[in-house]
DNA sequence: GATGGACTAGACCAACTGGTCTAATACTTG
DNA sequence: CAAGTATTAGACCAGTTGGTCTAGTCCATC
């Protein structure tokens, strides 16, 4: 009888890259450039600089070196969006809300790409290893977009004949593409105003044109 | 000495997976599925039901196989977009144009999935290792987008505050994740709406409004 | 029928994969 | 100091990877 690893020791204050920064930085650096799949965990190992042995006894196995740095990942996210939803959430101002939003994403990514571009990879697994991931984390990760989205089509800031499934995959879109839109070796003032671009571009195309028929 | 295998022999008519039929389909299927590295070669040949012989002889190796394959799925494409370039590239409606254009890479989505993944696929592999693809076809794949904008810009069909690096990043965005806003399960009239609706949210954003101030 | 090249089958290879196991070491507690 | 537990190092494992190589078959040309 096998005693079985709990990956929820991985969690929180606990978590075990905390105590080895060298393998926290060789993780980042090694799933982002590559899948999960093709990630080598001997590689991660040599270049964190920790045995096979203190490896399997810390983690588990590498889903749980996976699930400790998501861990951490998502946590820092967190802590750029938090506080932006938490002031300007009831401020009834939608396109102000998701430009901040947007701005906080550009910030988080370049406080560290790796971290940018894990996130984003981590959105894009099909939804059964997505839920199976999420299992362990108690925070709703992600959807708090719905409720702004259909508050600001009730509140008429958004033309009614778009769906708000539809908004939310378009500004998901937006939100996880930042990269792809800035101009190469962009600096920060070069940065906001592609930001402010992708604003506009959204906020004139589904703002409902009140006057426009008069 | 040994004579080196010229990958050039697998394009055009005498590509070798128009004689292998069952390879094909397990090529499609395994390189839309995984990554090019991922992508098991065996299981391939186990599935396309050739032997390691046969394949080395035919392919060269993977990348011939992953090249013979990019050469049909591209060809396959370009069938759907040239008719309609051709026919309304002159016509001087930029979003008549581009609604076609949408519209032909659902279908061309519609009629396999897996050329339409492993096309987008292909598209968003870094710059170098693209090159050194595209160097084995005659083609230039991808930018008819920056005349047909550039043109729109300067005949006033586009706002002049969005830099054409910015429009075409958006438009290649929109084009390459057509399934992500597509509502699950869709029908076709379903999903022509959708992308009716994504016409219509990049048309009002970037459509210079200039009854706006009056 | 003989020669020679196109083609095929699959045994084999070194390199690598994630994971297990044992033995030794470090550390805490009595 | 002794006993026991937590931690570590790394040899080792079976399975897989893309690729090579040899031996043989098939088939056209003479």
């Amino acid at each position: 009888m096998k005693k079985q690893f709990n990956y929820r020791q991985l969690l929180g204050e606990n978590n075990p890259l905390l105590r080895f920064p060298a393998l926290h930085e060789a993780s980042l650096d090694e799933f982002s450039q590559k899948t999960y799949e093709e990630a080598s965990l001997n590689d991660i190992l040599k270049k964190g600089k920790m045995s096979k042995g203190s490896f399997y006894h810390h983690f588990g196995d590498k889903f749980g070196l996976y699930l400790a740095m998501l861990d951490l990942i998502l946590k820092k996210k967190y802590s750029f969006f938090m506080p932006i939803l938490a002031e300007k959430s009831n401020s009834g101002d939608f396109f102000g809300v998701i430009r901040s939003v947007i701005q906080a994403s550009y910030e988080f990514m370049m406080v560290d790409p790796r971290m940018y571009h894990l996130s984003n990879h981590f959105l894009e697994t099909d939804e059964r290893t997505r839920e199976s991931i999420l299992v362990y984390f108690s925070f709703d990760y992600g959807q708090g977009f719905g409720s702004l989205i259909t508050s600001a089509i009730h509140s008429g800031q958004i033309d009614r004949h778009f769906s708000a499934d539809f908004l939310i995959g378009v500004l998901a879109l937006f939100f996880s593409n930042i990269h792809k839109l800035l101009p190469p070796h962009s600096s920060s003032t070069e940065a906001l105003t592609t930001l402010d671009q992708i604003i506009d571009l959204i906020q004139y195309g589904i703002l409902s044109k009140k006057g426009e028929t008069e």
